[in-house]
DNA sequence: CCTGCAAATGAAAAGAATTTTCAATTAATA
DNA sequence: TATTAATTGAAAATTCTTTTCATTTGCAGG
């Protein structure tokens, strides 16, 4: 989603699309799974409480999505589906879009459970750290 | 896993098996997924920095596991593989222990990649929400 | 069954993280 | 361009978590 995009989304929404808002969505775009001081330094112009309600706002908004992969909060731009491959050894988080799931003949799901969005994570080391 | 069992592991890895711990073991076992305040609240005669403490012990030593679905830190314990289904309507949490996966044709996995563990959620509406 | 000692506990204090408050500013509509 | 409700940011308040340190205690060895 582009930036236009976004600022659509927030308008069509009701809010308003100030300069601090789409720095923090800028922010969270530039990288993938930043935790909030990743985020802060890359929009050190925007007050540390706007940062904390626009990261409210974006997750509500589904711009943007908050992960927790063990260390606290990290967040990623909510653009496609995919899961993550976390290294144990270095820490490093890589994404995949290959969805290996078949939810069919899940005991609950397709009865009574009405599924949204899932999330996968793995965990385990990469090829550097073996 | 029983309670004996939990005192062989806490002392075969050189910690004692105090009644603090066993206390916060048993309110962590008493009901799934809790927040810290449930626990704290089935073992009121520990203190707050020891409930912190053993939580963190009881992770590490494989006992216990530290959830994050969204709202803060849960617990559960650790005996079976299994998943997560996630109300949105009413925040109930039900386990399903069949596994969906099929990571074979992964792209970085069976290659590189050397998975240890992984967990999956699914969100969504329960039928009494719906 | 005692004893000694390192490990564990808990109270208080420190330190982080997050939220609330509220006056001043600003985006967007008419 | 004027109006107005939403938004911002600084400070304060609150909540959450960790550190410190004196006291207590589990348990291994005698």
């Amino acid at each position: 989603m582009g930036l236009e995009a976004a600022v659509g989304r927030i308008r069509g929404c009701g809010y308003k699309a100030t300069p601090q808002r789409l720095a923090v969505l800028e922010a969270v775009a530039a990288k993938q799974h930043q935790s909030l001081e990743g985020i802060r330094a890359r929009c050190p112009e925007v007050g540390m409480v706007t940062v904390y309600r626009t990261l409210d706002l974006l997750s509500g908004l589904g711009l943007v999505r908050r992960l927790d992969l063990g260390d606290g909060s990290r967040y990623e731009l909510a653009e496609d589906h995919h899961h993550h491959l976390i290294c144990e050894g270095c820490g490093g988080i890589t994404e995949f879009e290959q969805c290996p799931l078949d939810m069919r003949g899940l005991p609950d799901v397709g009865g009574d459970f009405e599924v949204r969005a899932h999330s996968l994570e793995v965990y385990g080391t990469c090829g550097d750290c073996r």
